[in-house]
DNA sequence: AACCGATATGTATATCTTTGCATATAGAAA
DNA sequence: TTTCTATATGCAAAGATATACATATCGGTT
């Protein structure tokens, strides 16, 4: 959302990002690693979640362990060999993140609305 | 804010950033830049705002020109020279869009409250 | 006119991320 | 036991950012 058509801030837009942090302060998990989470419960595989992505295999992988390390907690659970390679499949935990944070997500967007709206009637005012 | 002590999100928060940006999905402002323009108008110059913040007088500048170029507005009014060298000041639009900010982060800390509450409650569920 | 300290800015260096490439391994099914 | 494909991981190359260094300019005050 950005002011009225005409208007000083006519083409800014208000952002925001929420993400997971540990104590060091380091990300956790954010959007591009929750949306992962999210295609290989969709597809059953890391593999075509990247796909999905566009992303590298190599890269998705990062993501994924980077999480789980600074979680101490498994989100997937993996599968390696057979004819199909292989597959993944989230975990309890995993499925029960991407739920909160979908939930997450929807609240902080009706939230922010009115908030922003005010913003841009303020630093718009002549 | 985190889980309950114990739980297993304990040591794990839920952040949140808000930004200011153009069509370009370049950021044109956030905290850093906020707390700048913040600064500048407490104690009058970049100089002293750049000290204060414990950055270089080269990166505050740098951050204040990208932002009043991408934004397309004088947010600093700057004058150089005279025995103490100069000092700044803020535009009208300058001050008008901090106090926005200030206003908007109070009215964000308080709707993420419950949001985060709720998210805390569902992912440490047993 | 000389001085002083903040504004102004280019350029080089270092650092941190990201991305890509290559290669190994598992293991069910044929 | 050979094959096939996803998982697993190290390492190099490339990009993007941040930080540092150097140097010029302005102009009120003395």
């Amino acid at each position: 959302m950005a002011g009225p058509k005409g208007s000083k801030y006519y083409d800014v837009f208000l952002k925001f990002k929420v993400w997971l942090e540990n104590t060091d302060k380091e990300s956790i998990l954010g959007n591009g690693k929750f949306e992962l989470l999210d295609f290989i419960d969709q597809f059953g595989s890391l593999k075509a979640a990247a796909d999905k992505m566009e992303i590298s295999y190599r890269k998705a992988w990062g993501m994924l362990k980077d999480a789980e390390e600074k979680l101490g907690l498994s989100l997937v659970e993996k599968q390696r060999g057979g004819q199909h390679g292989g597959n993944s499949a989230l975990t309890d935990d995993g499925k029960i993140l991407i739920e909160a944070y979908k939930e997450l997500l929807i609240e902080f967007d009706e939230a922010i609305y009115q908030i922003t709206k005010k913003f841009f009637n303020k630093v718009n005012q002549k």
